[in-house]
DNA sequence: TATGAAAGGCCGTGAAC
DNA sequence: GTTCACGGCCTTTCATA
């Protein structure tokens, strides 16, 4: 389902992408159109799927989580019901940021946040540990975050 | 930088992180203030570095890139100037989405995203396996994205 | 089917309390 | 934290290519 987008629809999804709170009309400006020509355009993204929608950046180590922990996850079974049943619980957990169904083993890659290490114990023990079916959880911690986007780049200008 | 933030700076950061582009009227009636003082609080967030911006969710498969890519990427020297090295470089790879220092053999994760398997072959021969210090590269396909949130809902309510 | 221009209502912003 | 008032933005309508 790519769409086929022009450079001033790209160009105005850098804009949101950079600052979702632009006004419609500096959109507008940057992008070199008039601000009903631009709001257009931005709806239809919205319409068409594009744009998911808009959220606040916020920087986690201020509310005091300090930890990032990529752990990956294996179970015991890879059937549909086993597959299904894991993803019902991992979505509801509330410490994790993301999480991928992996190629391969079928196991998963989880990112976890917490605030220290006390923490990340408790989160693994009371609530990684005992998703169903799970086999094996294996930690890896990150002490630095060198980059951090939500779109590559790549994306927004091919 | 523990922020002391009471219930209400973080009922407002629930719903920027929902809705970024929420009105100040809208926002302040959800949190229930007057428009003035909730957006007091809100320009107190963001100076304060709670809120590191606000950006758009762009949907990557509807602009043609169907892949996600997890790397691990070791280096041969494990040096300082090796490590900034490798980080000036792969911050500046366009299809890199995030990028982390692991503890344990000093490696990264590196999530990159891609068009097809063509075009992360490109990615690997061109970027990844030229950057400096690159001793070893193991290629982690994602099947599904399970969960995907910008921040931990824990760090909102906790 | 796309853009551009103008008008009116609503929102965002600041002063005073 | 609230109220009030003013300036400006957002939206709609309509005309155009």
């Amino acid at each position: 389902m790519a769409s086929d987008l022009d450079s001033t629809d790209r160009k105005i999804l850098r804009e949101v992408v950079r600052d979702a709170r632009i006004s419609q009309m500096a959109l507008a400006e940057k992008v070199g159109l008039s601000p009903t020509a631009c709001t257009r355009r931005l709806t239809a993204l919205e319409k068409k799927g594009v744009i998911k929608g808009y959220a606040a950046e916020i920087d986690a180590s201020e509310l005091g989580y300090m930890m990032t922990v990529h752990v990956h996850i294996t179970l015991d079974k890879q059937s549909e019901d086993a597959l299904s049943a894991f993803e019902r619980e991992i979505a509801k957990c509330p410490d994790v940021v993301s999480c991928y169904l992996m190629s391969g083993n079928d196991d998963y890659l989880v990112h976890v946040q917490a605030r220290d290490m006390e923490d990340y114990e408790r989160i693994h023990k009371q609530h990684l540990s005992r998703m169903p079916g799970v086999a094996r959880l294996h930690s890896s911690f990150a002490m630095r975050s060198v980059v951090k986007r939500g779109v590559s780049v790549s994306a927004l200008t091919g």
